[in-house]
RNA sequence: GGAGAGGUGGCUGAGUGGUCGAAAGCGCCGGUUUGCUAAACCGGUGUACGGGAAACCGUACCGCAGGUUCGAAUCCUGUCCUCUCCGCCA
């Protein structure tokens, strides 16, 4: 969410960021409703400063009928504040509409326009595989090598759910673990956060819990959903509190599952364990000040690449475009590996494709102004608001896809990369006997 | 799940209808004094929003949301959270 103040002395400029970004929103609208409400708030706030003085009067009045002729202008006072009050509420609730639907603002150096207009900044240190036999897609090898179960997870939960089996398990948990390795050598606190948050903080982190189109399961008769991320816990673990500028940064990996409708997704990539219903991932979050989100956002996308090369797996950078970044982005880097099986068959051969395995993004004070995450600077009067940040360290699925699409080998098997071997207790994933 | 107690400023804690944005102590900041340190003394010290060049002024905020009242930290309702006891339980 943007700051009314902010919209208000910049329409033009929001009206065009908003133009970049793909996003319809009247802005003069907003800007005209946000005027009346604001001369509305000054009423109320005058009406309500001649009651206070009314109200001190009655307490000092010791005559009974005197009493009773002040009361009586008080009591006019108050109703006339409380009709105020009840307009401006209304107008209030209309700009709150209209400002929920703005988009942050864009980092200057992001590229402009729709999804074809991303910009690819930067290869990993894995040069893409040339395959000397046909490679197999991850289904397939999951299949062989009894690594999870899809139709066993569509029997007892629906499609979109899967089962993990045998060094399925081991390879996930390494997985994790080698993430969590790297976060602790890079200062991270560790947690595993609640698999579910209070529909306010989901809000405040830029979902919609409820509405057609939502992403988001919820929990019947409660005010709580499932998370898509733990982005939304990490962010709800400090919301409504103001922090010292000694505290900042914090950053804090968080462990959790991830549910996601995927309403309307059917048809794109549902094949396999791409794109799934619930998935477990490792996730960075971070809050600084203004002046160290930029460098931030560069350090958390380096230890995602450096979690990629350590794996071995072939990768490109995208910067997104403004058109693509979703409302509380600044900024985003997306990390897309290469997926030897996927693509277009041709021949029975898979083109292979960039599948997307790792999103870091720049949410500046977005998400911090609706959480009401504030920071203190020492001897200054005030607070402001924290930048927050969030990037993936693992999603456990899209990166068993990279490693069994680009570690299969010829005989079927697929070699465990180096750095989970340890985790893993082994150094091949084969067939069971 | 049942019964009870409680949530007040950075902290401790007083405050049961008006003069309370809130005593007192601690902490913190500034000053005075004292060889240094410490102590003592004096003054200051919440946040948000609005107005103002500023001094400053106004409004709101005592977990949160409503209600009663001319007036609520104080009374009522709901809700969230914490603690104690009981039950259940991985």
């Amino acid at each position: 969410m943007l700051d009314r103040k902010f919209i208000v002395e910049n329409a033009s400029l929001i009206q065009e960021n908003c133009a970049r970004r793909g996003v319809k929103c009247d802005v003069a609208r907003l800007v005209q409703l946000e005027t009346a409400r604001r001369q509305k708030l000054q009423e109320v706030e005058e009406l309500n400063r001649q009651a206070n003085e009314t109200q001190k009067k009655i307490g000092q009045t010791k005559d009974p009928a005197e009493r009773e002729t002040v009361k009586a202008a008080g009591r006019q006072l108050r109703e006339a504040k409380d009709a105020a009050q009840a307009e401006h509420d209304r107008l209030d609730t209309q700009v709150h509409a209209l400002q929920q639907a703005i988009p942050n603002l864009t980092h200057p150096a992001a590229p402009i326009g729709g999804e074809a207009d991303s910009k690819d900044i930067r290869r990993g240190k894995t040069p893409i595989r040339t395959f000397d036999f046909t490679p197999l897609d991850h289904v397939a090898i999951g299949e062989r090598l009894g690594l999870f179960d899809l139709e066993a997870g569509a029997r007892t939960t629906g499609h979109g759910f899967y089962f993990l089996k045998n060094d399925g398990v081991l390879l996930d948990l390494a997985l994790q673990r080698y993430a969590i390795e790297t976060l602790i050598r890079e200062g991270f606190m560790l947690t595993t956060t609640p698999d579910l948050a209070r529909n306010e903080i989901l809000e405040g982190i830029g979902f919609n819990p409820r509405g057609s189109e939502t992403q988001v399961y919820s929990i019947e008769n409660t005010d709580l959903s499932l998370v898509g991320t733990a982005e939304i816990t990490l962010g709800g673990m400090y919301s409504g509190l103001t922090l010292e500028e000694e505290q900042l940064p914090i950053k804090v990996a968080g462990l959790s599952h991830c549910f996601r409708t995927e309403a309307g997704a059917h048809g794109q990539a549902t094949r396999g364990i791409y794109r799934v219903h619930q998935f477990t991932k490792v996730e960075m979050f971070a809050y600084t000040t203004p002046e160290a989100s930029d460098a931030m956002h560069d350090a958390i996308m380096a230890i995602e690449c450096q979690i990629f090369d350590g794996l071995g797996i072939p990768y490109r950078v995208i910067d997104t475009a403004s058109g693509d970044l979703g409302g509380p982005a600044y900024r985003k880097f997306d990390l897309e590996a290469w997926m030897p099986g996927r693509g277009t068959v041709k021949d029975g051969k898979p083109s292979g494709d960039w599948g997307e395995i790792t999103s870091t993004s720049n949410c500046t004070d977005y998400q911090s102004r609706r959480l009401n995450t504030r920071f203190r600077k020492k001897g200054e009067k005030g607070t402001q608001f924290v930048h927050t940040l969030n990037g993936t360290a693992v999603a456990n699925t899209r990166a068993m896809i990279a490693i069994l699409e680009n570690y299969q080998q010829a005989d079927g098997s697929v070699t465990v990369p180096e750095v989970l071997r340890t985790w893993m207790g082994k150094d091949r994933i084969a067939a069971p006997a």
